[in-house]
RNA sequence: GCGAGCAUAGCUCAGUUGGUUAGAGCGCCUGACUGUGGAUCAGGAGGUCACGGGUUCAAGCCCCGUUGCUCGCCCCA
């Protein structure tokens, strides 16, 4: 049997399946959270292909050999490459700049649903084929409201989700005034204590210096304390963002974390960086990243757009979110027509048609099954009532509606079956 | 790219220092009950013990390799 590629994932109806992350009923109330938060906060969607040309990548994250390597790309018939999306910011300031939409006044919202592809080895929350919410403000303002705004945001939908269990951590990259120096200043005091640290953090210092401040190993903490910090080091103009940026998360309400490790490898990305981590995922356990990424439309060849984002995993989300939250009830039939002998058969596919021209969630028999074994199924999907027609029943035009929970069964005329539906659905 | 753990029925798992024909629960099918599900009882189907090789009189069990899954490292746009 052809099985799947390695990394993904199918996603079922939770009765074929234990694994919570798999369950179609989590990753609805996930995404439609998400739709009601965007919507709320007046954000609109926007669908990019899935396939781009390789370059926008390539430009828009950089050419780093790591980074290529875990992208599938292929060559098109005619010598083009193309690669499958690694990740959905470069997309939208596209098609942002492809279609005009500078012209527009005002700020414009966008958000997004779909997957994205890296070809990484999986683990826990991390697949080859994953699943990203995200939204991009992009305009002609890099105003600190407009972060303080998205993070805000972000906590309701949390909140909605369940999802309480989560720190905040921001910081500020500074900008290509104030950045070069101090990783200029970073690289010289990792250098002076070079002999101490780890056989990684010595690959790193010279190769991605920002990323020594992220090494985990114990020995070399003592030493990373001591190294320059980021958030010290900035411009007035950065320093002034920062501070208004952390003014407008306090009179929200919001608790946050000044994380001075909290860096993005590239280049476009400055000022405003933010995370949030949840509990209990395992090693990957970035629930949301995003930052503010003011070069990145120039770097795509586009007109200077300033930019600000975050980018989820929904795979990480879905499992985040308690059982309390997912009712798996509402996606059971309301009604299973069951018949008695092969003259009702079409009888009932009719009644079943009108039902569902009402309204009514129904699942009509189609096996031919005797009364029993009909009735069986109807127990075994969870079907609420179930209908019997028979000779009887299509001679009075009353069948009977049978309560799956209590046994309960009524001789009902088709109006009232529909009322008695309509009415049971108030609870 | 590197490392570790795991792999027996649809699912969850047992399987003794290697010993004859492969086990349970759940689920599925049939019947007890030809127009009434769930409970009970009786019966049944379902297996390349992941795959390939090796050791042995004998391998689900031991050894080697491969694949897959899981978790971690690297990386994390």
């Amino acid at each position: 049997m052809i099985s799947r590629v390695k990394g993904t994932q199918d996603v079922l109806p939770a009765r074929f399946t234990s694994k919570p992350d798999a369950q179609i009923e989590r990753w609805l109330f996930v995404e439609r959270a998400a739709r009601e938060a965007f919507r709320r906060y007046g954000f609109e969607e926007i669908r990019t292909p899935i396939i781009e040309r390789t370059e926008l990548f390539e430009r828009g994250v950089g050419s780093e050999t790591d980074v290529n390597k875990e992208m599938y790309t292929f060559a098109d018939r005619d010598g083009e490459m193309i690669s499958l999306r690694p990740e959905s910011t470069a997309p939208v300031v596209r098609a942002y700049s492809e279609h005009g939409l500078f012209n527009q006044a005002g700020l414009v919202k966008l958000f997004y649903i779909g997957p994205q592809f890296r070809r990484e080895r999986p683990q826990k929350g991390r697949y080859r084929q994953f699943w990203q919410i995200g939204v991009e403000v992009l305009g002609q303002s890099d105003a600190p409201a407009i972060e303080a705004e998205v993070i805000e945001m972000l906590d309701w939908l949390l909140n909605e989700l369940g999802i309480t269990d989560t720190d905040l951590l921001i910081n500020s990259i500074g900008d290509g005034q104030c950045r070069p120096a101090y990783i200029a200043r970073l690289k010289e005091a990792i250098f002076e204590r070079l002999g101490a640290l780890c056989g990684n953090c010595r690959l790193r210092a010279e190769t991605n210096p920002l990323r020594v401040l992220d090494c985990k190993v114990e020995s070399c903490q003592a030493y990373l304390a001591e190294l320059p910090r980021i958030n010290e080091s900035l411009c007035e103009p950065c320093a002034n963002h920062f501070t208004e940026f952390r003014r407008l998360l306090a009179q929200r309400g919001i608790a946050y974390k000044i994380e001075p490790r909290l860096v993005r490898g590239l280049d476009y990305y400055m000022r405003t960086a933010f995370e949030i981590t949840g509990a209990s995922l395992g090693a990957q356990n970035t629930l949301i990243g995003g930052g503010r990424y003011d070069g990145l439309s120039e770097i795509l060849g586009g007109q200077p757009v300033k930019g600000f984002g975050f980018a989820s995993g929904v795979e990480r989300l879905v499992m985040s979110v308690p059982d309390s939250k997912i009712n798996l009830d509402a996606t059971k039939p309301e009604l299973f027509v069951a018949c008695v002998g092969p003259e009702s058969r079409d009888y009932a596919y009719a009644l079943g048609r009108r039902l569902r021209a009402e309204g009514v969630t129904t699942i009509v028999d189609l096996e031919g099954r005797k009364l029993k074994k009909a009735l069986a199924v109807a127990n075994s999907i969870g079907a609420r009532y179930s209908l019997i027609i028979g000779e009887d029943e299509i001679k009075s035009g009353s069948y009977a509606l049978r309560d799956m929970t209590t046994g309960e069964q009524n001789n009902l005329r088709e109006s009232e079956i529909v009322d008695t539906l309509k009415y049971r659905r108030l609870f």
